[in-house]
DNA sequence: AATGAATGAGCCTTCATTCAT
DNA sequence: TATGAATGAAGGCTCATTCAT
């Protein structure tokens, strides 16, 4: 009854333990989004990623544990690529910018709002959670508000960005924004209609751009 | 030999078949709230409506029944008071007419998010909602976003919001920020800075306003 | 699935809840004498009781529960008869009487013993126990030592045992060595040479029967 | 790759074969002595003794097996010293020696019942050791109830024992009443009284030692 | 002859649901 | 129509055991 990982995932991870780790991470991610966190079990884990059911203590203390380290791997993977916002400051028009930066946001926040979404259901998950995230400025989907607010300062700096504009102020409203539509999106189980924020984001474009900058060239 | 209700329900419902479901309905909710979806079991939601177990299969077909019911109850109870916004066009000013309905909306999402937020653990019960609030516009909330988007189309008609403003966009931004203050407050567990969203609200007062009318007296 | 209890059950119970619970204790301490406390699981249990597992749970908050009801209801109801033995002093030979004393003690120990026995090997049951028995007088079995001690007393004042006898002293003595005889029986799992407490036994007589009294009766 | 035992291990075995053995029965001892059987899992054992679990079935066939050993192990040295007592016969005076006599089988008594009380838990256990133990004169608690017996006939023939004693009865009750104290020590979890025994040994006492030899020395 | 990850049966417990009363 | 005991599937977790290294 011992026998080492079965073949398949002895060849993708190369028996590294923490490869294993991450293989287990990823199938119980995948549980998650597809059915629910109410149907995460242990047993449908293990079976996703493969394994036996005794497996995943051999890599995690109990089942909390899994599923928390499973929702903190997706953040930090899925919000990795956003740093790159921040650095494209005075590239193209700020327009094209922050419509781009509202797109990649959507489609990180696509892949973690079905995780972080069930949370709410458990009052245990949601205290770990919380005692993880601490009472910093991260948003609930775990990434750092800051890259597209950094973005606009430095627009602002460039004077792209019209000088009397809280940079935050437009940071948050984008993002909640995003947030929102990944919401609708995964409550409605239906792709969103592809410029449904277009008139919001508009919105806030006219209100951002420095006249003589940007204008003529802007959508 | 079905006993009567037990006295003090008898009470307060008068025995009237949807004054009980009512008040079960309520119970759920307040379990939902007060513990997480995960632990309203039947049994619990029984105890806290002060009656047997079997007794709810008298009144929903199922826990699955039970529970969509309660949802959409509490979204059109708490949302109900949300209509008054539209009809408060003319008075005051948009700044304050805009803050306030901010602030009730977020009022109203502070009690619907903590139950709302439990649906997407659960992939039977998202489909459920899915069902009943179909592809409409109502918000995940639950609660139509209409009546601000028509309170600002009518202040744009009496000429004190400018007419080349967007209303839809303007709306679908607030909503937006009063959507993500509550979701984060129920994620820290903690209430949320008074004025945590003052910074974004005057970023679009200050660019729906029209000049003439409000100038000077807003902040 | 909810259905009445099974028909035999209901037949020798009546449906009488008291009557329900004491035949799931007589059942698990069936199992426990037989299999040895490690195999008492609930399955098990609830298998001999004629119930489904679930069912235990209505009538105990939990195995420890049940387990430790079960070890006291034996205690009390197999200890009961031993409390006539204080009233035979006068009667026959003292000789007599505390061999038929010592009998039926080992009687009840035979029963007592493969059931307290299998509660060394489980902390949380002992801890159990301890709170329960308290620090007093009862003995390991549950059963109160006194009697026996009693009835020496009592025999003491007649003039049928030596006023110079330490009745506790013999009390303690005896009770031991039934005590002993019971854990040997138990530990080999046969019965013990009829006679093999005779030897003690009879040392025992020897130095507390007064001379004039049983002399000559006495063997 | 076999890996030689750990540093630790390697130093206070020098590799012995035997000696790893006895270690780990030492280490199975403690965690039995310490936790109870219930929680003397192979795992447990294996930390205790500073191994790998895997390593136990190099030198047991399974856990069973390793329990039994560990048993009769402490029963043995444990028990050794007790064969002193035989040789005291004539020395100081047969009250004194009876009296240290009980107060070291007592000392022994008390390691060896939380080991052996456990026994009886698991029918499986009972059954090897049963096995193991036969049905010979051998106690419960593993050690030879002769080394008092031999000891108590040896000062008969001295003349300081009565000659019409029954040596073996004596040498039963004694025995018994030390197990007994031992058990209560263990199931109270309380160090018994110091002189808990005084009663009943000084009974004995005085009805064996013979008049001319003991008399006025004796307590 | 050391290691410790993998295994899966089995344990205790909870839960939605039913139905005799 | 109110009740709540009975049910058994399912959940999380532990454990003795094996075997590739």
């Amino acid at each position: 009854m011992p026998r080492p990982l079965p073949p398949h995932l002895m060849a993708s991870t190369d028996g590294d333990s923490d490869a294993v780790k991450a293989h287990i991470l990823d199938s119980a991610h995948r549980v998650i989004v597809r059915d629910g966190l109410a149907a995460a079990s242990t047993r449908v884990i293990a079976e996703e990623a493969g394994v036996a059911v005794g497996t995943l203590y051999n890599y995690f203390s109990d089942r909390h544990d899994l599923i928390v380290a499973a929702m903190i791997r997706q953040a930090h993977t899925a919000s990795q690529p956003l740093q790159a916002i921040a650095g494209r400051a005075g590239r193209a028009t700020v327009g094209a910018n922050v419509r781009r930066a509202a797109g990649e946001i959507s489609g990180v926040l696509d892949r973690l709002v079905p995780l972080f979404g069930s949370v709410f259901s458990d009052q245990g998950l949601l205290a770990a959670l919380r005692r993880i995230f601490g009472a910093g400025s991260e948003a609930a989907g775990g990434f750092d508000a800051h890259p597209l607010e950094q973005y606009l300062r430095a627009e602002q700096e460039l004077g792209r960005v019209r000088s009397d504009v809280d940079c935050g102020a437009a940071s948050s409203l984008i993002l909640s924004l995003c947030h929102e539509r990944a919401f609708f999106q995964f409550f409605h189980g239906t792709p969103t209609d592809s410029d449904a924020m277009k008139g919001p984001i508009d919105f806030i474009c006219d209100a951002i751009v420095a006249p003589e900058t940007d204008r003529g060239e802007e959508n």
